[in-house]
DNA sequence: TTACAAAACTAACAGTTATTAGTATTTCTT
DNA sequence: AAGAAATACTAATAACTGTTAGTTTTGTAA
């Protein structure tokens, strides 16, 4: 009889969680079954249901994880004395280490989360358009006091965030940037081409 | 007997892509099935089959196109006897007018390739790559003009690529840019970024 | 050792999937 | 109008889906 595999410090449900990360984001979450995820666990498929409720459940979790992630960080953000420019700098830099360190959950949660139950999928939208207002606030912050220049802010958030989450493709390449060469890259493009 | 609903100066074949294309991008790949698709289309799901090969290559044609159509681009712009500044700000202003155009097979191709059978997923990276390396020498001529800052001209791609294919985001909400808005903005973002 | 809970197993389900076979109907060509 | 080609239909398929039921094994505490 099999146990489900899980690492040092690692819970059966982190390991559930992580795999099935790996899979959602490698597979996509609709074509990933609950039996290949049992298997990379070295398990049969029904045994998990003693560990989770449902296989869109663990989506879920995943989603509304990084995005709890990405909404404290905000919060210290906003609450912090620095000026627009180091804030928007900082939350570039934030966007690029959490790839790195979570860099599955953050891809499903970018890219899977249309597959979300409808419910929860309002929600996360909420969520999402709650932190992307933040982010619009810390621009229109930075136009008002000159630092910026007049562009729509907007427009602005969208293509930073779009961008940051675009690096997923330079993780699997050859090109084996670091996460201090990113950050340094990607703030002085996207930062300066706001910058007055 | 019902037959598959086309408009004005349009094949069936167009029809059945078009329909496809929205379905893949609303729902994903994955989560349409053929069933759906046909209902679109006003017609039983065996019926279809009289035009298309299997629901494998709708996809194929969707990715493929629009890639071709890119390469088509970047081969008129590499042609072009412009500077690197001038070119890279054509290819950010074709990125965002053929999202508009073309809005959901651009989708489909930026988001849903994971999906297409192995060897053709091979095929596609390879002139993804292809095009990615053709950009990457547009940016180094910059550099070497001193047109451009001295940043990784790998990066700089990858971050103007996917703040380009991060557009959808604004295509359904109620801040309606215009291309012509979207392209002032994100030109003078992504280019005076790299800009020396 | 015994009892109990946790977690694994096998078997099976009802539903959905893409697709094929075979047949009927419509449309086009002559 | 007749014959051919295109295109629609119904019925059925085998494979796969997430999940449940019921049972057996394992781990833990007395």
């Amino acid at each position: 009889m099999a146990k489900i595999k899980i690492q040092l410090n690692e819970t059966k449900k982190d390991s559930i969680l992580k795999n099935a990360a790996m899979l959602f984001r490698s597979k996509g979450f609709k074509a990933t079954s609950v039996r290949e995820l049992a298997d990379t666990l070295g398990v049969e498929a029904p045994s998990l249901y003693n560990h989770i409720g449902s296989k869109a459940e663990l989506l879920q979790e995943i989603c509304f994880d990084i995005a709890a992630d990405y909404s404290t960080f905000m919060q210290t953000i906003i609450s912090s004395p620095e000026n627009a420019d180091k804030k928007t700098k900082k939350l570039i830099e934030f966007h690029i280490q959490k790839l790195f360190i979570d860099f599955d959950k953050v891809y499903v949660a970018d890219y899977e989360w249309k597959q979300l139950p409808k419910k929860q999928l309002g929600e996360f939208l909420i969520q999402r358009k709650i932190y992307e207002n933040n982010f619009v606030e810390i621009i229109e912050e930075g136009i008002k006091k000159k630092l910026f220049k007049k562009l729509q802010p907007r427009i602005t958030v969208l293509t930073i965030l779009s961008a940051v989450r675009g690096l997923e493709f330079l993780k699997s390449k050859k090109n084996n940037f670091t996460v201090e060469v990113l950050q340094q890259n990607m703030v002085n493009h996207l930062l300066n081409g706001i910058t007055n």
